[in-house]
DNA sequence: TATTGTTATACTCTATAACTATA
DNA sequence: TATAGTTATAGAGTATAACAATA
């Protein structure tokens, strides 16, 4: 009745919504969707890839190819772990960090953007409720 | 201030929350996320290439190539147009409508899950908003 | 001329399996 | 043996540019 929709796919439609602007913030900040996923979370400091494999939720060797390109391109370096001979710590450069400030400030403003016309009590209690559902999913951003 | 956290993050966390549940899906239903959006939008009915190609946000090219996979896993067939001789028309396989469905009920569960431990007008309001929101998306659910 | 769709080509992303080196 | 990471290989997805056929 009156155009409502389902919880199901409301979410669904914000999942494109969302996943179009994030693409769209990256191509303007030459940053593929996995690159700005990568240099989001080596914001805070140096990994390993086993690490970031973890949060990131990929494999192994899809993490190799990941921070290959995105060495070749600049944005990101191995480093030798000094405390295990084996592993690796990737980090960031500065074209890296560079990129990542740009991306995460035109994503964020567009992303506010999107809450723009909500009355601000409907707008602080969507943002609370938000804040609800996803406190166990890793900060990605 | 007590664990809160922006507008802006919390949407990027429902993002890839989102995600992996659509693509968790998707893998029991053997069904690629693309392929996914694009049975979902065949769900009306048959669609020419070009409609299809505005819906799902994709090149033509890049559409020949998930139509052409999706059709030799049986998914989809591509018809002639009865109105337009240049055009083809793409629709859903009998299988393909059967994995469809299987998909739609399953995510929709899952969804739904994501919302179970909200309050009921915590949740009535949250899906209020989000239909607000989205108003605008295509439907590809 | 404009539109519909395909082909050729290249790149990114992802996974599985097998491998090397270190712990 | 177990862990950290790479290599080899294969497949999906996407885009740009050039093309054929029809409107």
């Amino acid at each position: 009745m009156d155009g409502e929709i389902g919880a199901a796919a409301g979410l669904v439609r914000l999942m494109f919504l969302l996943q179009s602007v994030y693409t769209d913030v990256g191509r303007a900040a030459e940053l593929t969707v996995p690159q700005a996923q990568l240099l989001c979370t080596l914001n805070d400091g140096p990994q390993g890839m086993a690490s970031l494999c973890a949060t990131l939720g990929l494999e192994k060797s899809s993490l190799t190819g990941l921070v290959d390109r995105a060495e070749q391109r600049d944005l990101v370096v191995r480093q030798p772990s000094p405390d295990d001979r084996r592993a690796v710590l990737v980090a960031m450069t500065k074209a890296g960090a560079k990129a990542i400030n740009r991306f995460h400030a035109e994503l964020t403003g567009r992303l506010e953007g999107l809450l723009d016309e909500l009355p601000p009590a409907e707008r602080a209690r969507f943002t609370r409720t938000l804040g609800r559902m996803v406190a166990d999913v890793p900060a990605v951003f």
